[in-house]
DNA sequence: GTTGAGCGTT
């Protein structure tokens, strides 16, 4: 009568899994379970009325809704809390594997005492991670100009050295992304990230709850009248960078995710944080430059 | 030989 099979999955945006039934056309509990630990029931969309349904469960044994399993896809239902860790397990491994890609970059290490050495930077630096490249930048004369750059092997340990202040030889020091254009080995990290295909119904509120699994959320822009896309902006770069290129299920809608480009008057992105060396209004600093020439400011390193 | 917010001689 019923499949043999039904599909569940742990999530509407996840590749559905084949789960045996039985013979009466009922699945137990105990045969999801073994594929997805922890499972303590099912769910589907309604094709109806777009809800989500729980699946009647009697002492173990899951029971088809209108006798028949037909081919939605199941989504597996966690206990309160467990579920929410397995979302951030996934969010996180996404991010992870985005992570791997992640150069490192050049940080510029402000206030440093006179006295400090590039030893004395490798020897600080190396509690946090491995260092693979230090420099103390020094005038003529030897006397060092009190500000140096450190380069990390791993993100992480960047991403933790800029998270902090450093005492280093008595005096506290700043590590920051240099606003130098020497090196701009980031294209551009924004923390916002382009929501596409929004539906009218979603709401700034859900849309924040929904992207919260993936990382801190700090702004969630919805134009309006409706123009069926959001911008949701993250705490930390890596997250929104990670999510750009996927699609992603709210609501039961397939949303589309991708940079936020920086609109031509880009007032406040750049603003925002003075990094990745890029000045909204030009150069500011003192260039002088003898002959007036211009110098080709980008430059791939 | 000095200094204390900043931005990297090759």
């Amino acid at each position: 009568m019923s499949e043999l099979y039904i599909r569940v999955a742990e999530d509407e945006n996840e590749e559905p899994m084949e789960i045996p039934s039985e013979d009466d056309g009922t699945v137990l509990l105990s045969s999801v379970a073994a594929q997805f630990p922890g499972a303590c029931g099912l769910r589907y969309r309604n094709p109806e009325s777009q809800c989500m349904r729980g699946v009647r469960l009697v002492e173990g044994v899951l029971h088809a809704p209108e006798n028949d399993w037909g081919s939605l896809v199941y989504v597996v239902n966690y206990p309160k809390g467990e579920k929410l860790k397995m979302e951030e397990i996934d969010a996180a491994s996404a991010v992870k594997v985005k992570r791997g890609f992640q150069k490192t970059s050049d940080l510029i290490v402000l206030g440093l005492p006179w006295k400090t050495t590039e030893q004395d930077l490798k020897d600080y630096f190396s509690t946090f991670g491995e260092v693979i490249m230090v420099q103390v930048k020094r005038q003529t004369n030897g006397n060092s100009k009190g500000f140096g750059f450190v380069r990390f092997a791993d993100y992480e340990t960047q991403t933790k050295v800029i998270a902090q202040r450093h005492m280093i030889d008595g005096r506290w020091c700043d590590c920051k992304h240099p606003n130098s254009k020497m090196c701009p080995d980031e294209p551009m990290r924004s923390r916002k990230i382009f929501v596409g295909r929004c539906t009218e119904d979603m709401t700034p509120d859900e849309l924040r709850q929904y992207f919260m699994q993936y990382g801190e959320v700090t702004d969630v822009f919805i134009p309006k009248p409706f123009r069926a896309f959001a911008f949701v902006t993250f705490a930390d770069d890596q997250v929104a960078q990670a999510l750009c290129g996927e699609d992603l299920i709210i609501k039961g809608i397939s949303v589309h995710i991708s940079n936020a480009e920086p609109k031509h008057n880009n007032s406040r992105q750049m603003m925002d944080r003075g990094r990745f060396g890029v000045c909204p209004l030009g150069r500011q600093r003192g260039t002088k430059r003898p002959g007036g020439g211009m110098m080709r400011s980008r430059r791939v390193c």
